[in-house]
DNA sequence: TCCATTTAGTGGTATATGCCACTTTCTTTG
DNA sequence: CAAAGAAAGTGGCATATACCACTAAATGGA
């Protein structure tokens, strides 16, 4: 009898999600673990690649990160050489970034381990499970909580 | 138009969860907000509080969260009065917590904007789908990513 | 009983993330 | 066009969270 606390767990929302959050990552993070990358850091890098060397308030929006947590997070990367950013040629405030030689040579490598950490994943939930949390999960992600509360 | 990152969104079960996560948290640490303390505080409040002087490991477990985590997220909650530790009677190893007076009026106070962001949450997306999803969440919390990938 | 092993926490280090104050660049207006 | 205001990032600070190495305490044998 190891989870005397979990019968009750919990019906707050956020908790259930951070919980949830904390467990998934930590497997994502292993499975990614042998690229040298963090989960989050493939996701990054992953969407620098597809962004077409966005802006950084385009990345941040597209994670809806705060602005300033992704220039932190950016750090490591651009340290170990992975990514790099450069100004904008029309509008000097905003900084774009891209993937190196390097870096994308690294997101090959952690795209394949996603992959597997993918499916085994998917073949525990179920592929339309899995398809329909992430629905809901993005629905929750494009909520307006500045609406007037009706 | 300011999401063209968005159609595509991502695949990734995990990036998903944590885009999420992320914007949830941003709104019960908002709502949360005039008590002082995150969303994350007041969670571990609760889970103390509910838990019956729970020990350090008995907590992280219901969290999933890792010890040395807990160890680290208790810190503040400490400094600030909250939450007080105690060595278990019987096995000195054991670190028991608890709440202070000050921590459970504090609780009480948080609680109560807890609830606020719960229902505000829960009229955007529906009681039952917020349910569903706490449940999804859950499961998957509770999936054991050692069992042998059959 | 004594040692090898396991268990519970701690501290250090690193990434993840947020807020705020501040600087630099546009943009908008009077 | 100059001044006010908005927009994009940066840096500092604080919490969130993980892993690892280490210590202390309990436990299970031989």
């Amino acid at each position: 009898m190891t989870q005397a606390a979990l019968p009750g767990l919990t019906l707050c929302n956020n908790a259930s999600l951070r919980r949830a959050t904390r467990k998934l990552g930590q497997f994502y993070d292993d499975m990614i673990a042998p690229s040298g990358l963090k989960a989050t850091q493939q996701g990054l890098l992953y969407q620098i690649h597809i962004g077409g060397e966005p802006a950084m308030g385009a990345i941040a929006e597209a994670l809806i990160m705060d602005l300033s947590a992704l220039g932190h997070t950016l750090k490591p990367l651009i340290r170990d050489g992975y990514v790099e950013t450069f100004a904008d040629k029309d509008d000097r405030r905003v900084k774009r970034v891209r993937l190196t030689p390097q870096g994308l040579v690294k997101l090959d490598e952690a795209m394949k381990l996603w992959s597997l950490a993918q499916q085994r994943f998917e073949a525990m939930v179920g592929k339309d499970e899995a398809a329909r949390l992430r629905a809901a999960l993005d629905d929750i992600a494009a909520l307006d909580f500045n609406a007037p509360p009706a």
